[in-house]
RNA sequence: GGUCCCGUAGCUCAGCUGGAUAGAGCGUUUGCCUCCUAAGCAAAUGGUCGUGCGUUCGAAUCGCAUCGGGAUCGCCA
C-alpha cells in the first residue's frame, strides 16, 4: 500500500467529518485547475447536502476545528471547494526520500498473489508481422511488463496458427520454390508473405474460373488454370455482361473478378520474381490447387504424414522465427509458444465435441455444427452474470464437409490454458474482430462444465489499425512492417545524430534504440478501444514522435550528472546525505516535476487495474516534458547557491529513478547520450 | 436489422469510476544556444467536447435518444 500526501490529508479530513458528523458520502479530492488555488481540493458540496448544510459553511467549521499538520501550508474556502496547498519543502523532501530509497521506484507487490498468463501477437504464419497484429504485441508486451512491475508473475504465451486452410498454399508454394533451389535473399517471413500471397491468388483464380464454368462461361484449353491471362478478361468481360441482370450470382462474380484481376495486376507488379516463377511452377506442376490444398490440409490435421507434418512445420517455423526476429528488435520476448496443431493431434477435440453433443448445446446443419452460444449463456447464468440482454448468434465450429474450424482448437486450448502456468488469469490480446469467436470460447468452456475457467480468461481487445487511405491485405501482400518502419526510422534519426560528433558504431546504437522506442511508442500510446489510421511519416520522424523526446530526457539528466565532478560537485555524497536534507524549492517547474513523480506509482497500479497501457506512455510523456521545462528553466550544477544545487541534484537522480521505471514498464531502452 | 467500438483545435491524439477557466504534439507566427546536449524551451494562434434531452449544486465524463464513421453477425482465421 502506497501512501500519498493526497492521501494523508484525504483521511484526515475524513475522519474528522465521520467522528464529528458521521457522514456517509465519501469525500473526494481533485486538483484545483490553477496553482494559485492550492494544490488539492476536496468539494464540499455532496457532504454539505447529506448535512443540510451550506458547503461554505461546512469548510468553515473545518477550517476552524482542524489541526493541520505541517505539510499543509495553507487552506482556504473557495465557492464551495476546500483548497490546501501543500507545504512545499516538506512534500518534495518525502517525495523524493521516498524514490531514492527504493530500488525502483513505483515497484510493489500489489499484484503479488496473482499469476497472469498474456497471451499476444499470435499472428498467421502466412507472412511477416504487420502493424496491425504488432499493435497487440505492443499492448500485450506493456501490459504483461506491467503486471510484473507490480508483482505478478506473468507468462507471456504466443499461440501458433499453424493449421489454419490458408497455410496449405504457402507450404505448396514454397516447397515448389524450394524444389527449385530458389535463392532467398530476404528475411525468411517476407518471403514467405510473398509466396502466400501468390497462391492464395492462383487459388482464387482457379476457384474463380470453375464458378463461372458453372455459369456457362467457356475457357480456352490453352490458358493456365491460375492466372487471368488477356484473353480471359475479355471473355469473362463479356460473359458477365451477357448475362441476365436479375441472376444474383452476377454481381457477386463480377465483383471478385474485377478484385482478382486488380489483385494479380499488382502482384506482378510489386513482387515479379515470386508470383511469376511462381505461377510458371504452379501451372506446370499442379494439376488442381484446390484439391491438393484440401488434401495438405487434411493431412496436417491429421498429423500422421510425416513430409506432409515437416513441411508445415518448416514453414509455420521460419514465419514465426522472423516474427520472433522482428519481436525482439523491440525488446518484445515470449516465453512459451503452444502450437494448434499440437492441440489438433491430442485427441481432445473429439472428446471436446462429444460433451456439447452430449449435452445438447450443437446445433446441427447438414454435416455442420454450431456452438450454440444463446442457449449455453441462458441456461448457465452466463447472461444473468454480465447482464447480457440481447441474443448470442451460434458459432459455427464445424462447416459442412465435416471439418473442424478453428474454434474447435481454440476451444480445447483454453481448456487447459490456466494449467499450463497455474494462472489465476488470462489476458487474450486480440483484435476486436474476434471478440465473438472469444465469447463462444468461453461459452464453450461454460458448456463443458468449466465456468469457473472461463471466468478467469478475457478477451484484451483492440481496434484494428489501417494506413492511411486504404487498408492491409496480407493476400494482397500490401501491408506495412515493423521491419521497414524500423529501417525508415533509423534513417531518419541518423540525419540528426550525423551533425554530432559520435563514432559510426555510437550511431548505430544510438539509431537502433531511437528507433525501437519511437515506433513503439507510436503505437502504445493510443488508446486501444480507437482504430488507428497509421501514418508511416509521424511514425517514424523524429521530430514529431515523442520516443526520442523520452530518451532525451533522460539523456539529458544523466548529463548533468556526468558533467556535475567537473564543477566539484559530489552526487553520491550528496545522495548520502540526502536523509537528513531538508529540501528548497525556487521555480514552478521544479514543483510540477516532483509533483508528477509522486504520482507514478499511483499511475502504474491505475493502468493495471483498468487495463490501459497506453496511460503508462502518456504519464510518460507529461513526466518527460516536466523534465525538459525543469531543465531549461533550472540550472543544477551552476544553480546560485549550494542548497539549490543539492536540492536539484536530488530532482535529477529522482527523474531518473521515474524514467528507469517507466521504461522498463513498456521495454524501451534508455540512452546515455544521443 | 442485432451487437460492440469510436466521434474533443485545421491534422494526430490526451483528458472519461462527474468537480472550478477542456490539455499536448504537428501546422501557422515570433523569440531563446559566450550558460548542464536546441531531438529542447518560451509565447501567440486555434475548440458550441457530433447533436438533442435527461440526472445533478456541477456533465467532455453518467443515462436515454439521434446523426456520422468503423468492426462483427454459420462454413477463413
Amino acid at each position: 500500500m502506497i501512501s500519498r500526501p493526497y492521501d494523508e490529508i484525504k483521511h484526515l479530513l475524513e475522519s474528522y467529518l465521520k467522528k464529528e458528523f458521521s457522514i456517509k458520502s465519501d469525500l473526494i479530492w481533485s486538483k484545483p485547475p490553477s496553482a494559485g488555488l492550492g494544490d488539492i481540493s476536496f468539494p464540499l458540496f455532496n457532504i454539505a447536502k447529506e448535512l443540510k448544510i451550506r458547503p461554505n459553511e461546512l469548510g468553515d467549521k473545518i477550517i476552524s476545528e482542524i489541526n493541520f499538520p505541517d505539510s499543509i501550508k495553507e487552506v482556504n474556502l473557495q465557492g464551495g471547494f476546500l483548497n490546501l496547498a501543500f507545504n512545499k519543502s516538506v512534500f518534495v523532501t518525502k517525495v523524493l526520500q521516498t524514490i531514492l530509497e527504493q530500488t525502483k521506484y513505483g515497484q510493489n507487490s500489489s499484484m503479488n498473489s496473482e499469476r497472469i498468463i498474456v497471451e499476444h501477437t499470435s499472428s498467421n504464419p502466412t507472412g511477416p508481422l504487420h502493424i496491425g497484429n504488432f499493435r497487440g504485441s505492443v499492448l500485450g508486451d506493456v501490459l504483461g511488463r506491467l503486471f510484473s512491475f507490480l508483482g505478478a508473475a506473468v507468462n507471456v504465451r504466443y499461440y501458433v496458427n499453424d493449421l489454419g486452410r490458408q497455410i496449405a498454399p504457402l507450404v505448396i508454394g514454397y516447397f515448389l520454390l524450394k524444389e527449385m533451389e530458389f535463392e532467398i535473399i530476404e528475411k525468411g517471413d517476407l518471403l514467405l508473405g510473398k509466396v502466400y500471397a501468390s497462391m492464395f491468388t492462383f487459388l482464387e483464380i482457379q476457384q474463380l474460373k470453375q464458378k463461372l464454368a458453372i455459369l456457362g462461361w467457356k475457357s480456352k484449353d490453352s490458358v493456365s488454370l491460375y492466372s487471368l491471362d488477356g484473353t480471359d478478361l475479355k471473355t469473362i468481360q463479356d460473359f458477365l455482361n451477357v448475362l441476365p441482370r436479375e441472376n444474383k450470382e452476377k454481381d457477386n462474380t463480377y465483383q471478385w473478378y474485377t478484385k482478382l484481376a486488380r489483385v494479380q495486376k499488382s502482384l506482378i507488379e510489386r513482387i515479379p520474381e515470386v508470383y511469376e516463377k511462381l505461377n510458371k511452377l504452379t501451372t506446370s506442376r499442379i494439376e488442381n490447387l484446390e484439391n491438393l490444398t484440401n488434401q495438405y490440409v487434411k493431412s496436417y490435421q491429421e498429423g500422421k504424414d510425416k513430409l506432409i507434418v515437416e513441411r508445415f512445420r518448416e514453414v509455420t517455423k521460419m514465419a514465426l522465427d522472423g516474427h520472433v526476429e522482428t519481436l525482439n528488435l523491440f525488446k518484445i520476448y515470449h516465453d512459451d509458444f503452444d502450437w494448434e496443431s499440437d492441440v489438433a493431434w491430442s485427441g481432445e477435440v473429439q472428446i471436446m465435441l462429444d460433451e456439447l453433443e452430449d449435452k445438447k448445446y450443437l446445433r446441427h446443419d447438414g454435416q455442420a455444427r454450431l456452438l450454440r452460444n444463446d442457449t449455453i449463456a441462458e441456461e448457465l447464468g452466463y447472461k444473468a452474470k454480465y447482464l447480457v440482454s440481447y441474443e448470442i448468434p451460434d458459432s459455427i465450429i464445424i462447416n459442412s464437409e465435416g471439418i473442424t474450424l478453428y474454434p474447435c482448437r481454440d476451444i480445447v486450448y483454453h481448456l487447459h490454458k490456466l494449467e499450463k502456468f497455474n494462472a489465476s488469469l488470462c489476458y487474450n490480446v486480440i483484435a476486436k474482430m474476434q471478440q465473438l469467436p472469444q465469447l463462444a470460447v468461453r461459452l464453450a468452456l461454460y458448456g463443458l462444465g468449466s465456468a469457473d475457467t472461463a471466468d478467469r480468461i478475457h478477451h484484451f481487445d483492440y481496434e484494428y489499425v489501417s494506413l492511411i487511405g486504404r487498408k492491409m491485405a496480407g493476400r494482397e501482400f500490401d501491408y506495412v512492417t515493423p521491419d521497414e518502419l524500423f529501417v525508415l526510422a533509423q534513417e531518419e534519426i541518423k540525419t540528426i545524430i550525423e551533425e554530432r560528433n559520435y563514432s559510426e558504431e555510437e550511431q548505430q546504437k544510438i539509431a537502433q534504440k531511437i528507433a525501437a522506442s519511437s515506433i513503439k511508442y507510436h503505437i502504445l500510446k493510443m488508446d486501444p478501444q480507437k482504430a488507428v489510421a497509421f501514418d508511416i511519416k509521424k511514425a517514424v520522424d523524429p521530430n514529431e514522435n515523442s520516443g526520442a523526446f523520452l530518451q532525451y530526457s533522460y539523456a539529458r539528466a544523466l548529463s548533468i550528472l556526468s558533467k556535475s565532478s567537473k564543477q566539484d560537485i559530489d552526487v553520491q555524497k550528496i545522495l548520502e546525505l540526502s536523509k537528513d536534507e531538508k529540501l528548497i524549492l525556487e521555480k514552478q517547474a521544479e514543483w510540477e516535476l516532483v509533483k508528477l513523480m509522486e504520482e507514478l506509482p499511483s499511475i502504474l497500479i491505475k493502468a493495471a487495474k483498468s487495463l490501459r497501457p497506453d496511460s503508462v506512455a502518456n504519464f510518460t510523456y507529461s513526466l518527460a516534458a516536466a523534465f525538459h521545462k525543469f531543465y531549461d528553466a533550472c540550472p543544477v550544477l551552476k544553480a546560485e547557491n549550494p542548497e539549490l544545487i543539492k536540492s536539484r541534484i536530488l530532482i535529477v537522480v529522482s527523474t531518473i529513478k521515474c524514467l528507469e521505471s517507466l521504461f522498463e514498464v513498456m521495454g524501451i531502452e534508455s540512452l546515455e547520450k544521443m
